[in-house]
DNA sequence: ATGCTCAGAACCGTATACGGTTTTTGCGGG
DNA sequence: CCCGCAAAAACCGTATACGGTTCTGAGCAT
């Protein structure tokens, strides 16, 4: 039962990042350590830590009944893609020169994967094809700050994602600037994958923000003055 | 004795936050949990996560006896002078741009402060208005987000920054590119503060790399097959 | 029926305890 | 004097326990 090489606080955090990831926990949704530790038949020690890490990590908020994803306010959404901006450019542009054959053919297979779930229409398949189109190329960012970096932004949008494919019009822009961004590694251009890649992330800066704009005014018609007690903060 | 309203554990992680930033935790020193709970009477969870925490974001690197503050590689230093270039340039034109009088004020105290040190020979000092000098133009950028990631990425260099400024030509050329970039930033001129920053940074990258380069030379000849077992990673 | 109060539950933060593993250290032999 | 070996200490990871705070919900009053 005690595997002391690894423990089991990594095991816990890797398993919710990969949830968050996906977009399986819901911003509704509390995420309380008994429950977790319970249903690992582990201890609330080991629980409370991975969550108290993705608090610190800004995924997760504490509120006094238990952790919930935090929401992004449109302030959020708006700084974080600063500096997405200023990041994965550079960093697509870096991967693109340094690309492998093996890494090309993970990308070619994540995009193929993507266009499948769009045309199905599923979006859980959307999102992790999304996620392996990501991980796909940061594996040819050398540069292991960079890749860690970008990852940790890019993870803070799980909450708003969902809703950005609702709409079919956004989603095939998305898939679109995404299929020129696979286009221009396979081609080997650095440059244009830079410029696609800039393109790309003003575009889905403008989709979050609208999906957000709509969330808030959706959960401010429902109930107009809930208050949400927030201790802990992003540090 | 007890105060439910703030944690220790915050306490214990600001207070050790702060210890880095001052280069007051050498690398050879190690870190207990044990020692952490008794210097302040309190037990070892919170000193523990405090810990744990400082490893995960990527300050401390645990190992079978204690912690440690982490050792920068090469390959590591032209990584994070790579993020740091996309970032900080940008920030402090930003930063220029929608400076106040009173961040204004501070930043020139900080500067006096910094050149007083220098006369003064006084390394600690030096340090203090660095860190002080640092934060006085980040308060004026007004995205959270990216300050907040600029100050992670300048935190990780506690454990060379003492070296830099052993070289007297060193340090003179660190302090004279500041105070150009503290004229910038008066003049009220977001794009030569963005020129003069990204100098800046070559230089320090340089600065770093020479620094640590020696400090593993030295390591090398003083112990010459000696093995650190690190057994949590930086995930 | 609606608002208020108080008891109970839920959950967090901290303390203490225990087992396992790695490092150190002290001792005896080469 | 140096090297191996075994006992002991140090420290980490996990488990369990307890007190305090906040939310909830039922009962009572209006």
């Amino acid at each position: 039962m005690k595997k002391p090489t690894d423990n089991l606080v990594d095991a816990v955090y890797t398993e919710l990042r990969m949830k968050l990831q996906r977009s399986e926990i819901s911003p509704s949704g509390r995420l309380v350590d008994t429950e977790i530790a319970a249903s690992h038949g582990i201890s609330r020690m080991p629980a409370r830590e991975a969550l108290l890490r993705l608090v610190a990590e800004g995924y997760l908020v504490g509120t006094t009944r238990g952790f919930a994803v935090r929401e992004l306010s449109l302030e959020d959404i708006s700084g974080l893609f600063e500096v997405r901006r200023q990041l994965e450019p550079r960093a697509a542009a870096c991967a693109a020169r340094d690309m492998t054959p093996e890494i090309e053919a993970e990308l070619t297979s994540a995009m193929a994967g993507i266009e499948q779930a769009l045309d199905a229409n599923n979006i859980s398949a959307l999102l992790a094809a999304n996620v392996d189109f990501r991980n796909a190329w940061l594996k040819a960012v050398n540069n292991a700050h960079m890749a860690a970096t970008i990852s940790r932004f890019i993870d803070y949008f799980q909450s708003v994602r969902l809703g950005t494919f609702a709409n079919a019009a956004t989603a095939e822009q998305y898939i679109d600037g995404l299929s020129r961004i696979h286009a221009a590694f396979l081609a080997h251009d650095p440059l244009i994958v830079q410029d696609r890649m800039m393109l790309f992330m003003f575009a889905a800066e403008e989709a979050y923000l609208s999906v957000r704009r709509r969330q808030l005014e959706e959960a401010e018609t429902l109930r107009p003055a809930r208050k949400r007690t927030t201790r802990r903060g992003t540090a």
